[in-house]
RNA sequence: GCGCUGAUAGCUCAGCUGGAUAGAGCAACUGCCUUCUAAGCAGUAGGCCAGGGGUUCGAAUCCCUUUCAGCGCGCCA
């Protein structure tokens, strides 16, 4: 909501509170501890635009039935120099109060002073805060659930940063461990093949199957020939990886980039297995002796912290494992870089990973309830009414930048965002090709496409929106004028509540919402027409709806055309 | 077997920490353009909120349970 919009409902809380102290004198009610009421907004608007169940949940502590205790609250109340105009008692015992014109005039007037800072807030307090997202593995192109995940994130990024967070986006990138043995020793294999022919090398069973291993292999070829043929196969494998990896980065970044999704850091695994930080992180669990040693390995103690086994942390080999770099990697964020509060998003098949990575936090001595993690669901990627499979493995699958070359990145960005991210969801690769109304990004763009075209239409005719007096901005008080300003009053609220849930989705369907709410005003009040004042405050109202939905719109980096 | 998610209109999904007759968009049907973009609006139809218990003034929402679905339980990442 709206600065003003807040200050009416603390400011209700304080009415309503005062009403029972004076019916309390009156003696019209007993002295008696008033439980927690809650003040919101009904869905039918007829019910007020707040309302409170503070007659309901007092019957008990006041023996008297609500309906009572509401008649006595609603006489006893003053709403002079309020933003209400009046209450109702409706229902069970609902007090119902109703907005008056001054309320109306002071949201338009909020929005034309704050611009396109409206809708930002402090609520975050500055709050140093990282999101990890997409940290795709580097062996390979990626994949649908990456682009969902490159969507949520970015999009929550900048959500966080309206409501007042100092965001940071990070990818981590893993260019160590196991994943990266294997993707040199496919990388081997194919440029093996290459001058031994496929039938002669064979490829290992868990190797990387896609095209891609094929391609980064005769790139190889080509620029060193075939002097690594009878080279030390550790020496190859470097040799190749050491080209390879730093390409398949650049190529994400490259990609997702074209996404609209710069990272402030790419974070690089390898660094912390260089820098002696996971060496470090060992050595915290060990000092405070959540770790023992067996079969040759070091295991961390994760049943003290709720698991129901143990991990390892050294394997016999002396290698770490994934889960010891993750654990160095999250001390780092807390520890080293000092953010008040991390969030991680991971695909949903990873949330066995969440209650043991918040385990070891604890066993570090750090508060797990700073680490958070969104758990995404797979998408469903369907064309002609089927589902499209998608696999890292099968050279197949769709990628993240076939999708990009296909659907614009408006669409892909909203439309990832229209689903929070513990659903499924499904992706309608042909609805998102479509550049029409039913692609909802088109629909909300359209909206504020027509808002332009008014604004040019009236403005060759000399008509040009000018400072409104509160006397013309009361002058809107048809049905579809007040949904429409209610519904505007509403954004940093909304955007508040977004950042709290972690869910764009919220803002997504906010904006479809306020869009839909213009069309109805567009259709049901004409701009242009015989009276100048009443011109003007519409035009205003047109001016401070096109401002919202192009916050929203460059919040999320979807573009908002002028004509469409 | 244990655990994590989820189940709401034909389809895709909302429904905020319990609130007043359960919502939207697609799809179907009916209307509305000599007036600012019809890429729009209005209307009709469509529901035992998976089943069953409980908690209370009041449950789609909270608790228990059953069924079904997806996933996880590696010295993989």
């Amino acid at each position: 909501m709206s600065k003003r919009a807040e200050q009416s409902t603390t400011h209700l809380r304080m009415l309503i509170l005062e009403a029972i102290s004076s019916a309390i004198k009156a003696e019209e009610l007993p002295e008696a501890p008033i439980p927690n009421f809650s003040i919101e907004m009904p869905a039918d608007r007829s019910h007020g635009d707040w309302a409170s169940n503070i007659a309901m949940v007092s019957a008990k502590t006041f023996h008297l039935p609500p309906q009572k205790i509401a008649e006595s609250i609603a006489s006893h109340i003053v709403l002079d120099n309020s933003y209400f105009k009046c209450c109702e008692i409706a229902g069970p015992g609902f007090l119902n109060f109703f907005f008056n014109q001054q309320f109306y005039a002071d949201v338009i007037r909020e929005i034309v002073q704050t611009g396109d800072q409206y809708g930002h807030s402090d609520y975050g307090q500055n709050q140093k805060v990282m999101i990890e997202f997409v940290s795709a593995n580097p062996t390979g192109p990626m994949h649908m659930g990456n682009a969902r995940g490159g969507a949520l994130g970015d999009c929550l990024a900048s959500l966080m940063h309206a409501a007042g967070y100092d965001v940071w986006r990070e990818f981590y990138v893993n260019d160590a461990g196991n994943q990266i043995e294997k993707f040199g020793n496919s990388l081997e294999a194919r440029y093996l093949q290459l001058y031994l022919g496929e039938e002669n090398v064979p490829f290992p069973e868990d190797g990387y199957q896609g095209q891609d291993i094929k391609e980064r292999a005769a790139e190889f070829a080509k620029i060193n020939g075939d002097q690594f043929i009878g080279a030390d196969p550790t020496m190859r494998k470097k040799a190749l990886i050491d080209y390879a990896l730093p390409r398949n980065i650049e190529k994400m970044e490259r990609d997702l980039h074209k996404y609209g999704i710069t990272y402030d850091q790419w974070f690089l695994e390898s660094t912390i297995h260089n820098n002696g930080e996971l060496q470090e992180a060992i050595s915290a669990l060990t000092e405070r002796g959540y770790t023992y040693e067996k079969d040759g390995a070091l295991w961390y103690k994760a049943t003290l912290f709720g698991s129901e086994k143990d991990d390892v942390l050294v394997r016999q080999n002396g290698n770490p494992t994934y889960f010891a770099a993750d654990i160095a990697y999250h001390r780092n964020k807390f520890v080293k870089r000092g953010f008040d509060r991390c969030i991680d998003i991971w695909g949903a098949d990873h949330h066995g990973h969440v209650a043991r990575m918040k385990g070891a936090m604890e066993a570090l001595g750090l508060d797990s309830s700073k680490l958070d993690v969104i758990l995404m669901q797979l998408v469903r990627l369907t064309q002609n009414g089927e589902i499209v499979r998608m696999s890292k493995r099968t050279g197949k699958a769709i990628q993240l930048g076939d999708l990009l070359d296909e659907v614009p990145v408006d669409s892909a960005r909203f439309l990832f965002n229209m689903r929070e991210a513990n659903s499924q969801m499904e992706f309608d690769l042909d609805l998102a090709v479509k550049q029409d109304a039913q692609n909802p990004v088109y629909y909300v763009q359209y909206a504020r496409a027509r808002i332009c075209s008014i604004i040019k239409a009236l403005a060759a005719d000399g008509i040009t929106p000018h400072p409104c007096t509160d006397e013309e901005l009361h002058l809107l008080t048809a049905t579809e004028e007040r949904e429409l300003i209610l519904h505007l009053s509403r954004y940093t609220a909304e955007i508040i509540q977004a950042a709290k849930d972690y869910n764009p989705a919220h803002i997504t369907r906010y904006v479809i919402t306020l869009a839909t709410l213009f069309h109805k005003f567009y259709d049901a009040c004409r701009v242009r027409g015989d009276n100048p004042n009443l011109t003007n405050a519409r035009l205003t109202l047109c001016t401070v709806t096109s401002t919202v939905i192009c916050n929203v719109l460059r919040m999320f980096k979807i573009s908002a055309p002028e004509s469409m």
